[in-house]
RNA sequence: GGUGCGGUAGUUCAGCUGGUUAGAAUAUCGGCCUGUCACGCCGGGGGUCGCGGGUUCGAAUCCCGUCCGCACCGCCA
């Protein structure tokens, strides 16, 4: 038996006891006639004591101890002289009788504690000593637990968990797909899932009327901190449901997530309308911990022969409370934050209203104070407040207000990590218009059904037409998405005409969808969760790779085991496939 | 594909308006220490300043290229 109990467990009522403990060295302190040891298991840490009464032989094999080395032993529970209140097992320590190393280790790259040395990169490269880390562990711990609840919560709904393909046929719409090639079927690939979207349906024609899966799906783009090339889903789908029904249920499932993992109550979701998001907050995913919502002051900004705006499709403001005594430094570094090309304003104009009642503007030269007091009036300005003006493209601008509004929340710290309000965004528009190709895109996915009441815009105006779609969105973050799904064939392939699609192409990609829907397809509907994003949302953390056990880098690398990387070209033989890689 | 920041001891960083032997902290090694728990004190070792080229009497420092990391834009139905 290599243990009698875990490094988190002994206390005082154990004292007397013979015990034997097994893991991993987290620190040494010698004192000259005594050592202590940390003994440290993912239960917690147990301190060893080798004083006097230690045999010679205990005391040298002590010296031979390091960080990480894996031992065993057998002692004695006791109290301790010196109590240490900070850790569970603060009031005990075992006196040891006989120690065995298991197994000795090198020094470490970085040091295993709470607040390590290491910066991201040498931990990912040896993640599995980062993973021996409180905080990272803990993370992965979280993870679990909310797996767990979300298994509960659906399972006593009548939810069946499902496993769908993780080969499966590669479709061109959407993101780039993951190929994986085939040995029976030389020249032929299969792709990984971008998400289980077809078979889920194809469960509801099964009749399976409620399914979910807690699974990987894989997109081939570029990553960010919230984005990994695999990353998991909470996949579900509901037969016999209207749009109100997906959104209670899950709206149910996320308040029950908070509750039991985090033991935190929040209000009922909102329910807002895309066109709405995009108006007040200039952005499909807003943030609505706090106010300062975009106002239009286009009709009142116009007309006083300032070029800029008079030119401009759309002027609009945020309202920053209490910030009139920005300085000009504070103001140029705000005028340089929006005029970088990610977020790409020509420029910033603002209005201070001091705290005495005056205004002072960027543009006085041509508006008067009454004028600028319209301004003031528009946005619902106070004394002491800060108007920022950006101007332009009615869409772009929207967008870097968008941007503005959050940086400005971060300012004035606005954006409370232990504050959650969620919402959900509704009715999305149905398709997207690309300039480039000169067709229409489907905004979520070409089986999104539009809203009942748009349908006949399909025919003279699609760009209008909105859809049965919903985002789940918390503390300005895209946590989930799904929709009322198109049920009916015909017009399923009204869809895929809008979209460009040919009979055939329509039939080569997703004809098996269509014949099933031709056997009695039931009404349904569904969702899907970043599970990633959620537990980084729970944890409290900006990145999601820290939810995960094993992620990738910036570039898609595995950094410990270096993958991807090159194969043999006896696996290439078998695949029958020759590497010759384009000129860049 | 693009923008920005970064790459100096095992690690995290300072040094960067060119000029002694490239520093600090921590880790590590040795010595002392019987109540520590971030133990303490004393001492030691440890560097291709990412790589290549250029400017210069002289480059960690300036310039060009390149590779790598991170954040973001594009992209992500």
């Amino acid at each position: 038996m290599y243990r009698t109990h875990t490094c988190g467990e002994l206390r005082l009522e154990h004292q007397g006891q013979e015990i034997t403990l097994a893991g991993w060295i987290q620190r040494k302190r010698e004192l000259g006639g005594m050592t202590f040891v940390d003994l440290r298991d993912r239960f917690g840490i147990t301190q060893l004591v080798f004083d006097e009464n230690s045999s010679t032989d205990l005391k040298e094999n002590v010296k031979k101890l390091g960080r990480e080395f894996v031992i065993q032993v057998v002692g004695t529970v006791r109290e301790r002289s010196s109590k240490n209140k900070n850790i569970a097992t603060g009031e005990i320590e075992i006196e040891v009788s006989k120690l065995s190393i298991l197994s000795a280790s090198a020094v470490p790259p970085f040091t295993i504690e709470d607040e390590s040395d290491g910066g991201d990169d040498i931990r990912m490269k040896y993640r599995y000593l980062d993973l021996r880390r409180n905080p990272v562990r803990e993370n992965l711990v979280l993870r679990s637990k909310m797996a767990h609840e979300i298994r509960s919560y659906l399972i006593e709904r009548e939810f069946i968990e499902t496993e769908t393909p993780v080969l499966m046929k590669s479709t061109p719409e959407g993101a780039r797909d993951f190929v994986v090639p085939s040995r029976m079927n030389p020249g032929e690939f299969y792709a990984l899932p971008q998400s289980p979207q077809i078979f889920k349906q194809l469960l509801m024609v099964a009749g399976f009327d409620r399914y979910f899966q807690i699974v990987k799906c894989f997109r081939d783009e570029d990553l960010r901190a919230d984005r990994q090339p695999e990353f998991t889903q909470i996949d579900c789908e509901m037969s016999f449901v209207e749009q109100e029904d997906v959104l209670n249920l899950f709206e149910g499932m996320t308040k029950h997530l908070f509750k039991t993992t985090k033991q935190v109550d929040i209000d009922n979701f909102i329910r807002m309308p895309y066109a709405e998001a995009m108006a007040n907050y200039g952005s499909d995913k807003p943030d609505i911990r706090f106010e300062m919502m975009i106002k239009d002051i286009s009709a009142v900004v116009k007309g006083q022969d300032f070029k800029v705006f008079d030119e401009a499709e759309y002027i609009g403001a945020i309202c920053a409370k209490g910030c009139s005594e920005y300085t000009r430094k504070q103001l140029d570094a705000l005028t340089n934050w929006v005029k970088r090309p990610q977020i790409g304003a020509k420029g910033m104009v603002y209005l201070k209203y001091n705290t005495d009642g005056s205004l002072k503007s960027s543009v006085d030269k041509f508006y008067n104070e009454a004028e600028l007091s319209k301004w003031a009036s528009a946005c619902q300005a106070e004394a002491g407040d800060l108007i920022l003006v950006l101007s332009g493209d009615k869409d772009k601008t929207l967008k870097a207000l968008g941007e503005l509004r959050l940086e400005m929340a971060n300012q004035l710290g606005l954006r409370d990590k232990n504050t959650y309000k969620a919402l959900w965004v509704v009715d999305f528009p149905l398709l997207e218009w690309d300039e480039e190709t000169k067709r229409y895109y489907a905004m979520h996915h070409p089986f999104t059904a539009p809203k009942p009441e748009d349908i006949p815009l399909l025919e003279t105006n699609p760009g209008n037409v909105r859809a049965n779609a919903y985002d789940l969105v918390i503390n300005g973050v895209e946590i989930g998405g799904g929709s009322v799904r198109i049920f009916n064939p015909e017009l399923q392939s009204k869809m895929f005409d809008l979209l460009g699609f040919t009979k055939e192409s329509a039939e080569a990609q997703f004809g098996f969808l269509m014949s099933a829907f031709k056997y009695g397809a039931p009404p349904h509907a569904g969702i899907a969760f970043g599970f990633d994003r959620l537990v980084s949302m729970f944890a409290g953390l900006d990145s999601i790779r820290d939810t995960i056990a094993f992620p990738k880098n910036n570039s898609g690398r595995d950094v410990m085991n270096d993958a991807p990387s090159p194969i043999a070209d006896a696996q290439l033989d078998e695949l029958q496939i020759r590497i010759d890689l384009k000129e860049k």
